[in-house]
DNA sequence: TATGAATGAGAATTCATTCAT
DNA sequence: TATGAATGAATTCTCATTCAT
């Protein structure tokens, strides 16, 4: 029946590629809520809806599932970073946008966040041993520096901002906050998760990095 | 001395205190190395030097050993805050000693930071079942709030500030650079943890955080 | 022949079967010998010369294997006594025919005593979550009260006997006897096991239920 | 304070004599809820309220435990069997009232019942340990043996009824029905201890053992 | 007599992974 | 490409028992 139709081929390399996507997806939920060491393959297959050998054929084992799910996590958030065209913005407005948009990608990415904690508690050796690793590097810090010369040029910002600091603080401001937000609500009573609490943080977090920056 | 006085009732609750203060610090330790789902009840045993069995006898299971090792961190980091006195500091330099503090125990305790990761990956669970969870409430907040309502009052600093949201703010800029250094060395190819790097982040929460709070 | 066939997929199946079979028949004789509590899943992979992780692949835990191996030993009895065909005979010789039957059962299957008597110490949990309980529920009893009317109506039977008492006397007369021979032996003195000491049983149970339910 | 009074040492004995009886019992419960297999020192210590170890000191370790309490559970059977005077009633009396007393006392006695099912289980090894299972051996055969002649000579009794299978028969009629009521209801769904199946369960047994023992 | 601390051997169960088709 | 069957090495937890006082 199929056998007879010249798609085929086509078929199941797309089929292939669905199968691994389906994978990766379900992989990158189960490493989210749970963790490496927490993570099952058993699960993995669950969610996927596939035979857990399968797993293994096209991944090889769990820890370059992980590295995978890790790359593909990372090329994502890259993706969108680009499209933010921050040099086409003035000075300002390019730094108040990197900020709305790290806050509003871990609020709707939280699974990068736990994803994150889990490959730092490996070391990041996941991406040590990814030859993508330099791919990963986002030419963000060279735009963010570009954007702080041209706001210290054009004397709305003060100079001697590294972006790497500078880079490490907003994602540093939104990530405690999202990532913890249990122990803080544990510990300190509030509920941190609701919408006029994260409209009030990412107030907060514009004001911090925009007053430090911006001259008087 | 001791052997031959009727301390040796004591020594013996000082054994059982012992066993369970060596348990304690060595699940503390594995806990942090390799996360909840990760560490190894076995190595628990090792590492105490103790037999695995007494781990049960004191703490019933891995779960509850763990509470025990969230609850002792907490205890440790609420009492060196009670320690810095703020309110018996200027305002300004309040601020600034708590920002010191925060960077040099997270930096000192990097245990810490990995048990709060594990304790968020599960949403918390074990606080929220720690009946001791209210009095890790630390008075912090409230004595923050105080130190800035001081300062606006005096003029130094600005009005509005929601303590917490500040609190949060110390909290990860510290955070997010100690416990994510893994990722980001690897992306950004900068070693993060050389002393100089160490100074000059702090220097750069220092600049952020007054430069948020203190007037013009 | 097999081999060279489209049956394989069929032989795949087979072997499943088959491994369940196997893993069901070692350990009845694993829970027969040191009941609920003393049989060992270990001892159970072992005579069944099968993995011990593929008991837990079929079968789920202990107690679901427990209730497996109940549900076998019941629907085996049961397919036995069908087989009796009590309504083709008459009356006074399908009583006879029960109570030999019965005894013999007990005789040539040890196991299903003391496998009754750890599903009794766990007051028949594994059968009341068995959802195939019902099913167990045999017809013996109605057969038996048709036995008992027949011979009444023909006039060898008296009235008034309660089928199920009648039932329960039966098993009980071979029940004690057999699964208690260690303790009547060890305190009687006298081997209740040798070929003639069961001859005797047998007649001694016939005249007891013949004696009570023929008339005079 | 207790060391000034003679009365000490007696005291003491009388403590460790009642020691040993709150073991035992201790260990009787949950030897009769869970087996021999199923039955846990940690348990017994916390049923007597005492400490484990203390278990240890009086009987050595679980086998000897168990068999203590076996040989215990045995030596009241018998009294209460002595009690009885068989010999001094006539011999219809006699039998009817070995058969209720058979009755009541497995049903009052619940755990008698477990216990010997386990001492069965077992093979009766901790009765052939025993060096007082002789003692345990009633001598209610030899006096059931001499109810039966008398009947037969007063031609109540019919002949040739051996007391052995007699009183196994009178305690099979009973044994089954209290010992496996669990797996009974649950099959044949009838309630099995209510007050009234009780009393006709006893009618029964005394018509079918009396029927069998009267002549005509 | 009595007890809390400690232990080694084992027991159920889990998990990543491979086999065979 | 896809899958159900099977496995060995852990892993958590349990249990009877002993130590030390």
């Amino acid at each position: 029946m199929s056998a007879s139709t010249p798609t085929l081929p086509d078929e199941r390399l797309r089929d292939a590629e669905r199968s691994q996507n389906t994978i990766l997806q379900a992989a990158r939920d189960e490493f989210a809520e749970h963790g490496l060491g927490g993570a099952r393959m058993d699960r993995i297959a669950e969610r996927a809806g596939l035979n857990k050998r399968l797993i293994y054929y096209y991944f090889q084992d769990k820890e370059q599932l992980f590295q995978a799910v890790l790359e593909h996590a990372y090329r994502h958030i890259r993706e969108e970073e680009r499209e933010l065209k921050l040099l086409d913005l003035k000075p300002e407005t390019a730094l108040r946008r990197l900020v709305e948009f790290t806050w509003n990608y871990y609020l709707e990415h939280p699974e990068f966040l736990t994803l994150l904690n889990s490959a730092n508690l490996h070391r990041a050796r996941h991406l040590a041993q990814s030859q993508r690793a330099r791919q990963l590097n986002s030419p963000l810090i060279a735009t963010l520096g570009e954007v702080l010369e041209r706001g210290r040029r054009d004397g709305t910002f003060r100079g001697g901002v590294d972006p790497l600091q500078l880079y490490v603080s907003i994602a540093g401001l939104a990530y405690f906050y999202l990532s913890n937000n249990h122990t803080l609500s544990a510990i300190f009573g509030r509920d941190l998760m609701t919408p006029k609490a994260h409209s009030e943080r990412l107030s907060h977090m514009c004001e911090v990095i925009l007053g430090y920056v911006l001259k008087d």
